[in-house]
DNA sequence: TCCATATATCCAGAATACTAGAAATATGGA
DNA sequence: TCCATATTTCTAGTATTCTGGATATATGGA
């Protein structure tokens, strides 16, 4: 992931609305919700949120589509992925000394699996 | 790791010179660089550096320690390690079928270490 | 065709961020 | 004490972001 894609992610997160916009279609994924929808869960006027999902949306975070009147939005995984590798590599950078504890704790993420002997 | 806390470190982040700065200084880590080092490395004003420092410094990305005449600053990896996990458990909240292909993408940073058999 | 619904776009005011010149503060050496 | 160095703080101009009212566009149903 370039450096200049990393920002619009980083951008687009760094806001508490978007932030929030984000995790409720995490917590929808993969069906997605309708922008007014989204605009009622969060209590942000139909506009406003409609400029949110915009800035999601170039970052690459969120996709829609069009289903009959309502437009869909779907937290884009995948872009998630890659930004939280543009982070780890930078910590990383080949040098799995300073790496090592970082990925000891994301395991959390692992705790259904059968990976801890 | 809090919203708000990370809403600072995404923020301070999203930003084409703090970000280069945050590099350089995971690239020096542990040793760290003082502050007109880092200024003169990326070509940027000296008090438009502080200021940027002051940023990461209150998203807690960096420390700061004085060496005589000199402040050096020190990338925080358990800062960018909360922001990771914040960002992945964000993406897993419980549901391991959208996490797993996201940890077995972190594998690079284990590249150096014997985990495949 | 007309109307209701769902969403986006236009616009402007308020707030916040970025930048760098100038001045202030802290440290160490002569 | 005086000076040079290293850094921060003050300040202000410019640019960008956030927000929501008003309006426009798209879709489907009567």
């Amino acid at each position: 992931m370039e450096s200049e894609t990393a920002i619009l992610a980083l951008a687009a997160l760094a806001q508490s609305t978007r932030l929030d916009t984000f995790r409720l279609l995490v917590r929808h994924a993969p069906d997605g919700m309708p922008a007014g929808e989204i605009a009622r869960a969060l209590a942000v006027p139909q506009n406003t949120m409609s400029a949110h999902l915009n800035i999601l949306a170039r970052a690459g975070l969120v996709t829609s589509e069009r289903h009959s009147r309502m437009i869909v939005y779907r937290a884009a995984l995948p872009r998630l992925r890659d930004l939280t590798l543009f982070l780890v590599k930078d910590c990383c950078g080949g040098r799995a000394d300073l790496c090592g504890s970082l990925v000891e704790e994301l395991n959390p993420c692992r705790s259904t699996e059968k990976v801890t002997p």
